[in-house]
DNA sequence: GCCATTTTTTCGCTATGCGAATATTAATTC
DNA sequence: GAATTAATATTCGCATAGCGAAAAAATGGC
């Protein structure tokens, strides 16, 4: 981006002022201006500037001493879910598994190592995670980031698998890039993932990739639940064709 | 904001780019530099400048000729719900909801003179309207945004009424003032607000207030879903009382 | 190929936004 | 309550960041 001319296009001021906003989803409380500038890096007159700026925007509220985002930032991610008519789509479909199978119903996309939610229909029984709108995941142990994952394009993938910082969420997790590269092949191979409390005890989901009408995967669609409800058999045998079934009709339905 | 010193605290770049990714909730589809320039009356280059720095950023992805935003300006909402516990404890409860009365149930808080949502469980019989967390809708027609008006401090609900553009939604909206401020009214004394059909022909909804431990109220709470399956004897003596109980779990699980 | 439009690049210019310093206010400690 | 420390608000000199105009290059339509 700073390639030709040897000025930067690169409006700086509205990199601090996102950089500001990003750092009230750090920090998940109120914060003092000390606080949002030591979160930053910022000067406290530069941060003062910056909040009293998103809070002239109503994007920033303060209370007291405080200052907090307000339900407005919601409005710039809502410009995600409305820019894309697949939203739409996938949002009655999600419920539809979800109310049907007794799962836990999700789309997502890719962003980086992490998928994103932007849709979810939840069955409490079938899950108690607290998912909503923009929750990120690590990809490689969610089962819709290992079907995004495995129809990336080649090159793009390997760059995102050598940023995976490998954890052990459960003492199932993959923790090995060669063996990541084998699941994704079968996933592959095999048009669907499935999870097994790789990141979450107890918790077994399976995943479909969505294809817009050029064959492209555009997004993930899953059904998820406790591993004692949702046994091997029942979910490749009932749930995945009624998946497949989902994905092909969101497909139908999507715009050329 | 530019009381005193005579300099002006708003950091205008800010302001500009926020400008830009707002244009993209209203377009609702991918943009030109010169469609971004136009929507935001920004010159070309300009526009350019934003557009490329947020580019950068990975809040908006270039695609071809057009851009348009990702999924990481999720991010920028998500952090709304991620530092409210608020909103962790309402999930669950408007699942367990819509779940046991097959409504669908939201919560919502107001914000000038619309709601937004922040979280919702659907039950598709009950409802196909489309919404996500981060949706608006005119407070004055619906019956959270009723709830939040009635307990919004005098001045401040003064304030929001004189801006309200009374619309036809259907053929039984509000549309006067006065009769406005007597329902509100009615609500305060009832503690909970029905709604009928005023924004959507077939549709009834039922909000009650979520108060914090201080007594304050902080959003409101709903079960909607068509006026043929929501029988108001069946509204008010079944569901409202598992509502008010609701309201009482949450305020019992909010931290001090 | 021609023309109109859009995008990209360049660059002079100034006002924007910066940070340092100071004043004021608030919080903490004894 | 007084003294001290920390945080916030204000001021202001300054230089560079970001601007818009203009030109060059690229693109699209006929």
């Amino acid at each position: 981006m700073s390639s030709g001319g040897g000025r930067d296009e690169r409006v700086n001021s509205l990199v601090r002022g996102l950089e500001v906003l990003k750092a009230f989803g750090r920090y998940h409380e109120p914060m003092t201006i000390s606080e949002v500038a030591t979160e930053t890096g910022l000067t406290p007159a530069s941060a003062r500037r910056m909040l009293l700026t998103l809070t002239d925007l109503g994007y920033v509220e303060l209370r007291g001493k405080r200052f907090r985002v307000g339900p407005k930032v919601l409005d710039l991610g809502y410009s995600y879910m409305s820019s894309m008519p697949i939203w739409q789509i996938v949002q009655p479909t999600v419920e539809r598994i979800s109310e049907k199978f007794s799962v836990s119903s999700s789309a997502s996309v890719l962003d980086g190592c992490d998928i994103v939610y932007a849709v979810r229909a939840n069955n409490r029984q079938a899950s108690s995670v607290l998912v909503s709108t923009g929750t990120r995941q690590p990809a490689h142990v969610t089962s819709m980031g290992r079907v995004l994952l495995a129809f990336t394009e080649p090159e793009r993938r390997e760059t995102i698998l050598s940023q995976i910082h490998f954890s052990a969420y459960t003492s199932h997790s993959v923790m090995d890039i060669d063996q990541l590269r084998l699941i994704l092949e079968q996933v592959r191979g095999q048009n669907f993932s499935i999870v097994d409390e790789e990141m979450e005890f107890g918790l077994r989901a399976i995943a479909v990739p969505i294809r817009n009408k050029r064959g492209e995967v555009v997004a993930a669609i899953n059904a998820a639940g406790s591993n004692r409800a949702l046994d091997l058999d029942y979910l490749k045998n009932t749930v995945l064709p009624a998946m497949f079934e989902a994905a092909n009709m969101i497909k139908a339905n999507l715009p050329a």
